[in-house]
DNA sequence: ATATGCCTACCTTCTAATAGATAGAATAGA
DNA sequence: TCTATTCTATCTATTAGAAGGTAGGCATAT
């Protein structure tokens, strides 16, 4: 792995731990054994890094995604794998979606990094509303509104159980969740 | 408005406009015109006033729940009305929840104020239980888990809700949501 | 005269960031 | 092929400013 790969991993994990305000170049440079100067060679300022971050993190999700895509065919099954990446970014010693670290910490950051956060919803939104509404069709998913909003909808409510989870340090939290929201739509 | 109240509303907007590490001392100071050392004579560290914010802001919220309870008899009317409460907060230059807020900082937090999160997921997850009771047994309401754990599942919801409207800051995606979700559980 | 509330002045540590040196690898020209 | 140069990645050293916090002084009100 190269340096830089390893300072941006690094930087999301702490990211998704502790969040953009609570982390430092010092926190990285003790991690992986490398001065504070060298961060900033390959990430000038602290935004440079915490947009790669959520760059990388989004070439990821859409890649989860299209995984997804491939390998389910029931709609109802493809929430049910979507909900699944939540858990298991929880799994992890309770490490939060980056994207949801960045929302709390929105009014600090450059619009660089805000269009990144918000690409992330959109991401996620415009692939729930295209499975939701393929549930629709085949009847398998059943909700009184467009599949944009229910996709707005769901995406934040599975943000916010990810939250709860944490506030309690408890798993059950989130995938109990996850579970009875996606019941909620089913037909 | 005594000093030390000025300084505690103070906090609380800051704490829900940036979160709790992304606002100082001489943020209040600045914005009330008095120096830092006057903040640490009311406060003496960060943490006792995150404490007190907490502990205030619980208190507000469990009157707000008890003014419900007195003016709304439909549980369908009352869910409404807890869910107005966050669009009331977010009304106001989107700030957020304070406990939402906290809780993507928890890691960086003592456990004085930790306790104070949790507490307040448990003051509304309770009062949303038993609403939710109420709502089932009088047929308003439907939805096939306990009420507890729709009460979870509720109030993680919203606050999701709470969050994705500030990523956007747009407080049409947090209205829209929380009728949704209500939607969801009606009979 | 004593307690309250705020002040000035200071301290220490951390933070993001920069400048400049260096050692080694890659590259280009003779 | 040998040599000169440039690039890469790291380091040391330093900066300016902000952070949270403390000590002690000075009014005012009781």
């Amino acid at each position: 792995m190269t340096t830089s790969e390893q300072i941006m991993n690094t930087a999301t994990v702490l990211l998704q731990k502790h969040g953009f305000n609570a982390f430092s170049y010092s926190d990285i440079s003790k991690l992986i054994g490398i001065k504070t100067a060298s961060i900033h060679y390959h990430y000038p300022s602290k935004y440079d890094l915490g947009k790669s971050v959520m760059e990388k993190y989004r070439l990821m999700h859409k890649a989860a995604l299209k995984k997804i895509d491939a390998e389910s065919n029931s709609p109802l099954k493809k929430l049910q794998d979507f909900a699944d990446l939540f858990s298991c970014t929880m799994g992890i010693d309770y490490r939060m979606c980056p994207c949801g670290m960045l929302t709390t910490d929105i009014s600090t950051l450059p619009d660089s990094i805000k269009i990144e956060v918000q690409g992330f919803y959109i991401d996620s939104e415009t692939w729930l509303a295209s499975t939701l509404k393929e549930g629709l069709e085949n009847e398998v998913l059943k909700f009184d509104m467009s599949p944009g909003d229910c996709a707005k909808t769901l995406f934040a409510s599975f943000e916010g159980a990810m939250l709860s989870a944490r506030a309690f340090e408890d798993k059950n939290r989130l995938t109990k969740s996850l579970k009875q929201i996606i019941k909620l739509i089913q037909a």
